[in-house]
DNA sequence: TAGTGGTCTAGACCACCGA
DNA sequence: CGGTGGTCTAGACCACTAG
């Protein structure tokens, strides 16, 4: 565990056990570089990611202070940061998988835009249902190049692609760009996630690409409406 | 501006126009600070602002590399990281609001504990409506403790609230915790925002804060399903 | 003006990767 | 093994805020 990420953590602690007095600031940077013997630098850095998750915030020529109301994680289905696919996400939870088709095609401009290939670079073509603990939970259209993800076969697809990608083929995933909306309930929808058709869906559109900066996965997940929860902290600059 | 602030943005022009092959590692730290002359801290960390963007990777004993495909930004509505108020989102526009209500009371237990504060602390209860060159865009709801933001008015409201804040009141905002989900219209939706019945919207819960920590709204906003899109960019630790 | 956080430096050592 | 990015230091100077 590096320093600064041990400092952090345990300043996170001595926030959640109000170890500070939330309307004051907590004690200045030099200081608590002493205390926890560490250059100010460092003690910088650790604070960064609390600033950063949200907790605390910093006024130049003021102090730093505690945000004394972040929006509590209650609900079940939470995505924040992560990109590790969904079998990672709900650890503790069954996780299943339904193949509704699985093809390999020539991409459209749309698809081939956005994985930054030629039109002739073949692509998976796969639409997976996921089901969490047995309950339906969101359908995936995914399109990935075959000559990245070579080898790709139903077992795979059965569990998990993040975990083939980084097992199997050693591979490791960078990152992702998201868009997100709401979208009215389609006839797939309806019929794989078990929705009425006033139902709405939450739909995440998502570039992946692997920590050499290739995409490998374009897709669109829809997901159940009161399953699904994305939840975001922006500070201000 | 600072200097690793200009850094960054000529490396994000550079990496714009392809100055740098996609599909090479770009140059190393050292060669690029020795470039740009500066320490490769500074360096460092104009880089770690374009990896915060999704636009490049790092690889530890290999390379920094160009991420190929991000999700463009095509749609015209997009909510990023900023928590300026939407008056401010969408510059070169039109904004109107119309005040659907406009209240004092006492905060549910949800708003109190949202708030941090006693439930005999009166807040503002404030729906307004708010238009996008003439055309209805999000209906917000919004709580606001009163001793915190006093002296709000209906002019007020029909301008902009963050506005109000950081001028008038000389308070400034810290950042927001989202938490964003789909929902099937309600009446209320239908009838200000001009929806069909069977039209979901997007639902953005918020509690924005002060640079001190003290969180001062408490917000959802419900906006229409086709113009609206919440753009993310994550990456792997 | 005193005290805070923000930036920047020059250099050290470490961890990881590929050949 | 050599080269890369990751961490950490000790100190300097700057910019902002409050009283």
């Amino acid at each position: 565990m590096n320093k600064y990420e041990a400092i952090s953590e345990e300043m996170r602690n001595r926030i959640h056990t109000e170890y500070y007095p939330a309307d004051l600031p907590i004690p200045d940077e030099l200081t608590l570089a002493a205390e926890f013997n560490c250059s100010r630098m460092t003690m910088k850095r650790a604070l960064d990611i609390l600033v950063a998750e949200g907790l605390m915030l910093r006024k130049r020529g003021h102090g730093t202070f505690i945000v004394q109301a972040p929006l509590r994680d209650e609900t079940v289905n939470v995505i924040s940061e992560d990109s590790k696919g969904l079998s990672n996400l709900v650890l503790g939870k069954k996780v299943d998988s339904k193949i509704v088709s699985f093809e390999v095609q020539f991409p459209s401009d749309e698809v081939a835009r956005h994985l930054s290939i030629k039109k002739d670079t073949p692509v998976y073509s796969i639409i997976r249902l996921r089901y969490v603990d047995d309950e339906p939970y969101v359908i995936e259209k995914t399109y990935m190049p075959v000559a990245l993800i070579p080898g790709l076969n139903e077992e795979v697809l059965y569990a998990s692609i993040y975990n083939y990608i980084h097992q199997s083929l050693e591979l490791k995933i960078g990152g992702a760009h998201r868009k997100i909306r709401a979208d009215k309930s389609n006839i797939l929808d309806q019929q794989y996630l078990d929705c009425h058709p006033t139902d709405p869906v939450l739909e995440v559109e998502q570039v992946g690409f692997l920590n050499n900066g290739i995409p490998f996965e374009y897709s669109f997940s829809r997901h159940r409406y009161d399953k699904f929860v994305f939840t975001t902290v922006s500070i201000s600059k």
